[in-house]
DNA sequence: ATGCCGGTGTCACACCGA
């Protein structure tokens, strides 16, 4: 039995508690977070370890985006790609060791894709080439994979009508346009990925992720996205025997406007 | 719904998120 979750925790030293509090509930053995915020050095690994996550592999930079994969299974780590050739801290990849499926080692990637900024053009946005840049990058990662992989994280895109709260009316907005999803696209069948998600919680059925903060009672409104995923290498996805959300922890004090998400492998 | 919120960093604001 292997779980794994991914949270977008938006500051790991100011919500120390309640990443807590979701080890001390629902104890994953590996948790990725992502939007860090901090440099390596400022991370909570001592209070995270006495947790029993002593395992760690953290890639921070100062102020914004970072990743950390924390673990009570022993973990290497093995890659950090800069997907968008820029330096920033997006990117930490580990292996588990002694947990094999087709008689590899298994693989977890933790990913934090760009946002992309407002407007969803290249020329007059760069920071949304850059996005798409660092989609196509990965996607050249993926056609050369040969272990069985897990990657997770925020990708900052909603793919299906059924991962936004309104199809139409986002369709230019960043995180839902048709230039995004044709990317993620051709990600997707670059290695063959499964949505473990969408395995579980089948479209058409409402399944969000985020919600902004600007939106007040976002529970009522509901005006959610799914930007959160966790796919899988075929033979790894086919290990999977549960996924969940915890919904509730959008309204848990000083909240992440990302929610975690988690699956269960047979491994 | 281009922001009504909420992070970080440097010191009243900028910049970022999506």
């Amino acid at each position: 039995m292997l779980s794994v979750a991914t949270w977008n925790i938006n500051s790991a030293r100011l919500r120390l508690p309640i990443i807590e509090k979701y080890l001390e509930m629902q104890g994953p053995d590996v948790l990725c977070l992502q939007e860090i915020k901090c440099q390596e050095h400022q991370f909570p690994a001592d209070a995270l370890a006495a947790l029993g996550y002593e395992h760690q592999a953290i890639c921070g930079q100062k102020g914004y985006h970072g990743v950390a994969t924390v673990s009570r299974v022993p973990i290497r780590e093995v890659t950090r790609h800069d997907w968008q050739a820029n330096g920033e801290a997006r990117h930490v990849g580990v292996e588990v060791v002694d947990r094999e499926v087709g008689g590899k080692n298994v693989r977890i990637d933790n990913v934090y894709v760009p946002a992309g900024g407002d407007e969803p053009d290249r020329e007059k946005n760069p920071k949304f080439g850059q996005k798409l840049d660092f989609l196509e990058r990965m996607t050249d990662w993926a056609k050369s994979l040969d272990v069985p992989t897990l990657i997770v994280g925020d990708f900052n895109i909603a793919p299906l009508e059924s991962d936004v709260w309104n199809h139409k009316q986002l369709l230019k907005v960043v995180s839902h346009t048709p230039v995004e999803v044709e990317t993620l696209e051709r990600f997707q069948k670059a290695h063959g990925w499964v949505d473990i998600g969408r395995e579980h919680i089948r479209d058409p059925e409402r399944y969000f992720s985020w919600w902004s903060y600007r939106s007040k009672d976002w529970r009522v409104n509901d005006r959610g996205r799914r930007l959160d995923h966790m796919w899988a290498s075929p033979e790894f996805a086919a290990r999977a025997t549960g996924h969940s959300l915890l919904e509730d922890a959008r309204d848990w004090e000083k909240p992440s406007d990302h929610i975690p998400l988690v699956t269960e492998f047979d491994i």
